[in-house]
DNA sequence: CTGGTCATTTTTTTT
DNA sequence: AAATGACCAG
């Protein structure tokens, strides 16, 4: 049954309210950190619906396939029944809405329906191909550093084209070669990697003004998710589709922004207001999901930030703990400490596991977490929602599966081609290449006419002849029509069973005992399993069923999408590890943060930019933030990096943080004194007037914890500025 | 053609 | 430390 106006509004505060009720023209959402923003957003919508908007003109775009999950089971529950599934609200990520689009609109878009989605290994794979062909040589410029470059310009929509037009210097000349050999290798394989499926949606939108009208009328409501992460082409494509009623609601926090390397443009929710001039701002400061001395010590980090709004951040959940600042000997204690923490929650707290998490800030992190939390017998996963799908076993499955869905896919054809061996080796493979050149023929239709080559030793030609043979099989097995349920899926197993065993992938791992390749087996079969749970998406025009080799792209499309987010199952009994990046989103009961050193947090590559700067220091905020009661950041004294064991600095921003909202405790070594550091500190909060004997009075600026000792900067009356040890300098409090 | 050893390179975050 | 790539012996 659908809820009422009042049941929706029922529980919400003033500022909650303003955002549920406003209906038509352009909304601006400012949500910190735990005020509550999908409850907003899904009220909103239901209240929409209550008032009469039908339900499928809503729109709703994210950044990951958990939150969309979230946002429409939370919708769903407040919606009848008929009105969810297909004729329901669309609550899909943008890279997903854009390729289910692309795929509807192919001939308008210029695609072949079945186009494949490059990951960033097939991406790394093709750019690297794509030096090869422009000559570029990999040893002064990483295909990592060019991937990147063109990855940029495709986020500003500047296609190989128009980005030629604009370069200049020897180093943009050089992509400049790059990005179009790449383009070439891309089309040719009817392939998009994810910026495409982007840019090509703005140029879909762009060109075809009967797309475009068709889907501005078709949504007629708009909500963009965590809208400070958007990039100019996600801009472009929710405007776009918003240009025609203007009724579009944007949901965010600029201070949570930590997407600016994957061309995020921050500015796009700060300039929201200027883009639209009738719009509401509905600012959301209050923080439901944490305790005071936590918002305290997030809100002070914050503040050092200039490129900022100010925006004040409370709590009424009371005081509760001070987040604790734990100085370890190296990584390996960390570890130990960040177990012993867990373990203290869940003992003397009554803490559950799955409401415990350990962050950091690159992944190489979790390794040494992973060995202390098994030797303490704490559960735990690490949330990598890709680990899965990037085994070697399930890529090379999937790359057989992309080949029969795309025989374009040259890429994923490559890998295959003598995966397991089969007797296709190197030569082979470029005398087949020559012909191919030679005959204007596609890869696959080279190998097909295997027979008609000169120069190939009778064995080659019969196993390029199996090889054919087989991919043909399978794809013949896939050109029948199936239900649109649960059923069809039973088909899609069966065809990724029989790719599996015909490729020989199976029988390869059989024949080994070890353990590994039992695990891999496993791992193909759950792979099986994955396939026999798959149900495609509704589409807008469907009928009963639909054939076996869409079914088959629908899921290799939900595939290539998941993100590390996707994988934090609230079920599950267990911490998850995970970087501070995956846990935007998410609370947790307790958080430990480890690695909080120069270099990693602040990372090393933000070091030179203001701007990046600002950014590192938002993402040791989104940390902080997920605590709802317990927080420990820690740091080593000394950590191993690639093989070196160094002493490390630590990072900026624990002396950032208010030291009057933290506790210090060194558990490196010499620092018994260390309790009365943390006392000292407290003595002398922010702001306090403190005497010198030689230098009179003062006022305290900031309060630095440092691994020696704290210090403080105080300002004296008689006009200079001294940064005292406190353990030493001889200071009493006047006030 | 395959499977091994040795040298080189990596240096963030992710849809 | 680990992963990738080049090179070489069977």
């Amino acid at each position: 049954m659908a809820a009422t106006h009042e049941a929706i509004l029922a529980n919400l505060t003033n500022a909650q309210r303003a955002a549920v009720t406003h209906r038509d023209g352009a909304l601006l959402v400012l949500a910190g950190p735990g005020s509550g923003k999908t409850t907003v957003v899904t009220h909103r919508m239901a209240h929409l619906i209550a008032g009469g908007v039908p339900s499928w003109q809503i729109l709703a775009l994210t950044f990951t396939n958990k939150a969309a999950g979230e946002m429409g089971e939370r919708m769903a529950a407040m919606l009848p029944r008929r009105l969810t599934g297909r004729g329901g609200p669309t609550v899909a990520t943008f890279h997903s809405f854009c390729a289910r689009q692309l795929r509807q609109f192919a001939e308008a878009a210029d695609l072949a329906p079945r186009y494949s989605i490059y990951d960033e290994a097939d991406r790394r794979d093709a750019i690297k191909q794509a030096m090869k062909q422009a000559e570029v040589d990999s040893t002064n410029f990483t295909p990592g550093a060019i991937g990147a470059a063109i990855s940029n310009a495709k986020n500003r929509l500047l296609d190989a084209q128009a980005f030629a037009a604009q370069a200049s210097g020897f180093r943009e000349g050089l992509i400049t070669r790059v990005y179009s050999a790449y383009e070439k290798i891309l089309r040719a394989n009817d392939a998009l990697d994810f910026d495409d499926l982007l840019l090509r949606m703005v140029r879909l939108l762009r060109t075809d003004e009967q797309v475009r009208t068709q889907l501005q009328q078709r949504y007629h409501y708009l909500l963009i998710d965590e809208y400070q992460d958007t990039n100019h082409a996600q801009f472009v494509i929710a405007h776009t589709l918003a240009a025609s009623h203007g009724n579009i609601c944007v949901v965010g926090d600029p201070d949570q922004s930590i997407y600016g390397w994957r061309g995020a443009d921050i500015s796009n929710i700060l300039e929201f207001e200027q883009q639209y001039s009738m719009a509401k701002v509905v600012p959301l400061g209050q923080n439901f999901r944490s305790t005071g001395h936590i918002v305290d010590a997030a809100a002070g980090l914050i503040e050092c930030n200039k490129r900022r709004k100010s925006k004040r951040l409370y709590t009424e959940l009371g005081a509760g703990e001070r987040p604790a600042v734990v100085i370890c000997r190296d990584e390996q204690h960390e570890a130990a400490l960040v177990a012993d923490f867990l373990r203290g929650q869940s003992e003397q707290h009554g803490v559950v596991w799955k409401e415990m998490a350990v962050l950091y800030r690159v992944n190489a992190l979790s390794r040494v977490l992973e060995e202390a939390l098994r030797t303490a017998e704490i559960p735990y996963v690490i949330a990598r929602g890709t680990a899965f799908y990037d085994r070697k076993e399930i890529k090379d499955a999937l790359a057989y599966l992309r080949v029969i869905a795309n025989p374009n896919d040259e890429v994923s054809l490559r890998r295959i081609i003598n995966t397991p061996s089969r007797g296709i080796g190197k030569t082979t493979l470029k005398k087949v290449e020559l012909f191919a050149i030679d005959g204007q023929l596609r890869l696959l239709e080279a190998l097909r006419r295997a027979g008609d080559m000169t120069g190939l030793t009778s064995r080659a030609v019969n196993a390029i002849t199996k090889f054919v043979q087989m991919l043909e099989g399978c794809h013949n097995a896939a050109v029948v029509e199936v239900p649109r349920t649960l059923a069809g899926s039973k088909h899609l197993a069966r065809l990724v069973e029989q790719v599996i065993r015909e490729s020989g992938l199976e029988s390869a791992y059989q024949r080994s005992p070890t353990e590994e390749d039992q695990q891999r087996l496993a791992n193909l079969e759950e792979l099986i399993s994955a396939a026999a749970q798959f149900v495609a998406p509704p589409a807008d025009e469907q009928g009963p069923e639909l054939r076996l080799l869409d079914l088959l792209t629908a899921f290799l499309e939900s595939v290539a999408l998941v993100s590390d987010a996707d994988l934090v199952d609230p079920q599950r009994g267990t911490v998850t590890l995970m970087t501070l990046h995956t846990a935007k989103g998410l609370e947790f009961s307790a958080v430990a943060m480890i690695g909080l050193e120069e270099g990693l947090l602040p990372h090393v590559r933000a070091a030179d930019s203001e701007s990046e700067l600002e950014e590192e220091r938002r993402l040791c905020f989104v940390g902080i933030t997920r605590a709802k009661r317990r927080l420990q950041l820690s740091r080593a004294a000394v950590r191993t990096h690639r093989g070196i064991r160094e002493p490390t600095i630590e990072s900026r921003f624990l002396g950032e943080l208010p030291a009057e909202s933290i506790v210090l405790s060194d558990q490196a070594g010499e620092g018994v004194r260390l309790d009365h550091e943390r006392d000292n500190a407290v003595e002398f909060p922010v702001g306090s007037i403190v005497r010198h004997p030689k230098f009179g009075l003062g006022r305290v600026e900031s309060i630095m914890l440092r691994a020696v000792g704290a210090s403080a900067r105080v300002a004296f009356s008689t006009g200079g500025t001294k940064t005292l040890i406190l353990d030493f300098a001889p200071l009493e409090r006047v006030e």
